[in-house]
RNA sequence: GGUCGCGUAGCUCAGCUGGAUAGAGCAUCUGCCUUCUAAGCAGACGGUCACAGGUUCGAAUCCUGUCGCGAUCACCA
């Protein structure tokens, strides 16, 4: 039982004896820094079950709390703040509990599943930085809800057919001269990328043509050939064209095996893998049920729709008029299709960019007018796009910032600072180049993550890289202290119990140690990683001035030592642990 | 125009289901390296929480309206 509903049960009972009434429930804060306490009742709540003096009620229940609970060692009431002061001996409770739990603060798995997808790139250009915001966000998440108590399976739906694939394909096989990732040397999706761009190009260079032998400008854009084979080759794919789908095949194992090195590199990964050439059929069969059951209806030309104007939403389309399948068909389709093959997830979350809030509110909806009992707990991770100081990135011209050099930039960065301080002398250079890739993706994870999902992000990539202030590479820095003191302490921490008075400092960290559980429940609800990263950032805070002060291994009394070294390990497990959930690593030493 | 989101220090952002004097980092200024890593610590400066009403003991937080920014309102995915 956590000390606040101990503290919930005594004052309810307080609360009965003193004024013979019922009290539902106790508000609790966190004691300001300014007022002597750790945790505070706010007792103006309480005045409308009782009128009477907030501070004369707050004295009642702080002397009914001191003389029943040991814990509770004194009170002061400030206006309608109730303070109580907590015995050192609960925190070194807590503290030896921890110490005790090298997973602290993770919940052991229950049977319900959930189904977290992110990323799902198109195999047309390489992952640029709105996939990274992406890829961090769905990584993190899944890593959160599995610390909390989730089986958690990742997934990704890869959009790998339709017309914007067949202009890489047919630009590689019109100017490629059969080149290939080894044979250039490229990275396999930037590779595909360039022949993307190739026929924008190409395209390009036809409509202007056209137009000046007097073609409109919006048919020159229609009937380009360059286009109109484009749109052949789709058809040719359709119909499972031999030379068409193995080209297709090659040309798409490039950009695996590149994307697989891009996740490789930003620590991510995946259970289930959905292709959109397997499900872009699916969905059909589900429109037809919901017609039988009402859910949808026909128009005079034979398309399908859902009525959602009860919801305060529009009529939206599910089938065209010619029976093929549109992306909400498709996605339909796929929900379904998920349940199907891993029958014990009860909820999914997508990980998409907040244009597509619409899109989802509608494919929410129509799942559950279907029935789907797991229709539910669908949760649509929207999150904000990531700007450029020179406004949006658009690919065709160029703005956009790739995912892998943006890696290698931070670690460069990191290089050059810590060349600059001669940090890491005496280590070799592959140690090195691992400590720098460490921070340096340290830092652009904990700054992709540390914010709102919901807002937008403006990134400045020169000055983006922060190491210093509330940073990643501060936090890891932290975790690193906390190392070299175990390193120069040489004592098995994990052996030794203590008990002394402890300062406010401390009690300070083992509040916030104590709050760790809580900290993942709440991200963990509200899908929100930037909850674990502010508490990451304001334990290592704390700990840092605490580390200042404090001459750890000049410590007089022995009892007093134990104890710093056993705190600064914990801190340190904590800081890692946190951070794991984040997929950030912590380098031994930096 | 309809819908959704955002608006907090010069800049980038925290601020949980309403609670005490609104908090960090960057930038600017002042101190601190013979002691466990100074990628650090201590401190100063900086606010009409976009604006106007409302709800109540109490509002950055909840409600309504206004303004500004963004997204979306495709038989594209």
């Amino acid at each position: 039982m956590s000390i606040q509903e101990t503290l919930s049960h005594h004052i309810k009972q307080a609360f009965q004896a003193l004024y013979d009434t019922t009290l539902e429930t106790v508000e609790f804060q966190a004691t300001r820094k300014d007022f002597e306490g750790d945790i505070t009742v706010v007792v103006f709540p309480m005045l409308r079950l009782l009128k009477m003096n907030p501070v004369q009620m707050g004295k009642d229940l702080g002397q009914y709390l001191v003389s029943q609970l040991p814990e509770v060692k004194a009170y002061n009431v400030v206006k309608g703040f109730l303070n109580l002061i907590i015995d050192d001996s609960f925190y070194l409770n807590l503290f030896n509990t921890v110490k005790a739990k090298e997973d602290y603060g993770y919940v052991n798995t229950s049977d319900a599943a959930v189904m977290v997808e992110y990323s799902s790139p198109n195999t047309n250009k390489p992952l640029h930085l709105g996939h990274i915001r992406n890829n961090l966000l769905g990584y993190a998440i899944a890593e959160i809800l599995k610390a909390s108590g989730k089986t958690v399976y990742k997934t990704q739906i890869i959009n790998d057919r339709g017309i914007h694939i067949c202009k890489s394909m047919l630009a590689w096989k019109r100017y490629g001269n059969g080149e290939t990732p080894e044979s250039t040397g490229l990275k396999g999706d930037k590779l595909v990328g360039n022949y993307y761009v190739r026929f924008d190009k190409e395209y390009k260079a036809e409509i202007s043509n056209m137009v000046n032998n007097g073609y409109d400008k919006e048919d020159a854009a229609k009937e380009a050939p360059i286009l109109l084979e484009a749109q052949e080759m789709l058809r040719q794919w359709e119909a499972g064209d031999a030379e068409t789908v193995n080209l297709w095949k090659t040309m798409n194992g490039w950009v695996y095996d590149g994307f697989d090195m891009t996740y490789k590199n930003l620590g991510v990964d995946f259970d289930a893998l959905y292709y959109e050439s397997n499900t872009y059929l699916l969905g059909k069969e589900f429109v037809a049920e919901g017609l039988k059951t009402g859910v949808f209806f026909t128009k005079d030309d034979g398309s399908v729709w859902c009525d959602l104007t009860d919801e305060g939403l529009d009529e939206k389309i599910v089938l065209r008029a010619d029976g093929t399948a549109v992306y909400m068909t498709q996605d339909i389709g796929t929900a379904i299709q998920r349940i199907k093959d891993y029958p014990d997830v009860a909820g999914m979350v997508y990980t998409v960019g907040n244009e597509q809030d619409y899109h989802f509110k509608v494919l929410f909806l129509i799942l559950k007018k279907l029935g789907f009992e797991w229709a539910k707990s669908l949760y649509h991770l929207s999150y904000g796009m990531v700007d450029l100081p020179s406004g949006k990135m658009k690919s065709r011209e160029g703005t956009v910032v790739d995912a892998d050099d943006l890696m290698e930039e931070m670690s460069q960065t990191a290089k050059e600072i810590a060349l600059e301080k001669g940090k890491l002398d005496g280590y070799t250079e592959q140690e090195q180049n691992q400590i720098y890739s460490i921070i340096g993706l340290g830092a652009l994870k904990y700054q992709m993550l540390k914010v709102d999902p919901k807002k937008r992000i403006l990134f400045d990539p020169k000055e983006s890289i922060d190491f210093n202030g509330d940073s990643g590479p501060f936090i890891q820095m932290i975790y690193v202290r906390t190392r070299a003191i175990l390193r120069k302490a040489e004592f098995d921490w994990s052996k030794e119990t203590i008990h002394i008075e402890l300062d406010s400092r401390e009690k300070e960290i083992l509040k916030q140690l104590q709050s760790f559980p809580e900290v993942i429940q709440q991200a963990a609800t509200q899908h929100s990683p930037a909850i674990i990263a502010n508490y990451t950032y304001d334990l290592a805070k704390e700990y840092s001035s605490y580390y200042q002060v404090v001459p750890i291994l000049g410590a007089e009394k022995e009892k007093e030592r134990i104890f710093r070294v056993q705190l600064s390990n914990l801190v340190g497990q904590t800081i890692k642990n946190a951070f794991s959930l984040l997929g950030i690593n912590v380098p031994e030493r930096m």
